[in-house]
DNA sequence: TCGTTTGCTTCGGTAGCCTAAGTAGTTCAT
DNA sequence: ATGAACTACTTAGGCTACCGAAGCAAACGA
């Protein structure tokens, strides 16, 4: 163990601070700090909740008998009950490589079927089975049913509160598209020709 | 229990029917129709949050010439410049041969190094090498750098509202060990002899 | 009709993760 | 102080997730 190296606290604290640098110039010393201690506050409790859901994640999965990709793959196709493995992919942000793997191992396991497409025979029509949008129905989401409970209990306000903050927060993040990878969701759009 | 019915929008709906059933009964129409409204809402954001951070979490590791877990890892030995395999795999929520793995990675890249504890000999300490502490803060993190922005972009009462809604939803689900995995967390707390 | 594009699969390889089984080092009761 | 029990870590073997490149068939465009 060495001694001078922990003379650093929070490293959290570091990394901001580069990044506050040129935000902190034009405060004063009062707000610079109190604004500092509030990103720290958030990032963490961030950093919380992306810990409890992802932990949440393989026990339900586990719980399902699925592994979490393969989960989260059968509960996009049961939202419409049918899905084509492109469509999947690009919902979940994997490579068809990878979304091939995952489906061949919910039809090995009965969750699914695949079947060629009427409309276009270079598809194929990912298919819930009645096994498979049974163990979605059955999976107990424990995240989302303390979730549930909890939000429950709350005061009215501070559910509205919860809300607004929650939208802010996404909106502020998953904007980032926008300006960052603006090439992300396309799709089909316009009929452009180039 | 309602499945396949939108063909759009939210599986969050679905998901919580069944969940909901229940609390609605002791409801009156109006203030049931308005709770659920809320909490998809909620989880709607909650996902958006979730998928954000995931995607950022790749572009991020990538930039920076490391994977997703082992620049967590990273990070996590960089608060205070040193760590043990242990603590970190506890925090990390990942077992030690994963997390010696892990280390195993981050020696080879030098990013950090083993050595043996002077406590106790049983365990080592990882410390953070130079080259370790730059990937670190050279990283463009963009999760953070966006959102510190922006952030600091709110006005001063919804900074604090934001604060004290993650705070609450983090302990919303965090808190989950005590009822639903009490063998989590244990510690030392007491000297318990068996 | 031929060349290109599109949707999917196959192949080979890397990373993350786990459990079980070791190996040192520590504690503690006898 | 000696051996059992425990602790911190590593090794070994085995999954899953994921990717890029290459292959194939259907669809499309001119």
């Amino acid at each position: 163990m060495s001694k001078n190296e922990h003379d650093k606290l929070s490293k959290a604290k570091q990394l901001q601070s580069t990044e506050l640098s040129a935000i902190l110039g034009r405060l004063d010393k009062k707000g610079a700090r109190r604004l500092m201690e509030r990103v720290d506050t958030s990032l963490i409790a961030l950093r919380r909740i992306l810990r409890a859901t992802e932990m949440f994640g393989r026990d339900l999965a586990k719980a399902a008998g699925l592994t979490p990709a393969q989960f989260r793959v059968l509960q996009v196709i049961s939202e419409k009950g049918w899905s084509t493995p492109k469509a999947i992919a690009q919902r979940m942000g994997v490579s068809q490589a990878t979304m091939t793997a995952l489906i061949d191992k919910l039809e090995r396991k009965g969750m699914v079927t695949r079947q060629r497409s009427e409309r276009d025979r270079r598809q194929t029509d990912i298919v819930i089975t009645e096994l498979g949008a049974s163990a979605i129905d059955e999976a107990p989401d424990a995240l989302q049913q303390i979730f549930v409970r909890r939000f429950e209990a709350l005061e009215d306000w501070e559910q509205a509160q919860i809300i607004a903050s929650l939208e802010r927060v996404a909106s502020m993040l998953d904007a980032h598209d926008i300006d960052a990878a603006p090439v992300l969701d396309w799709g089909d759009i316009s009929g452009k020709p180039n």
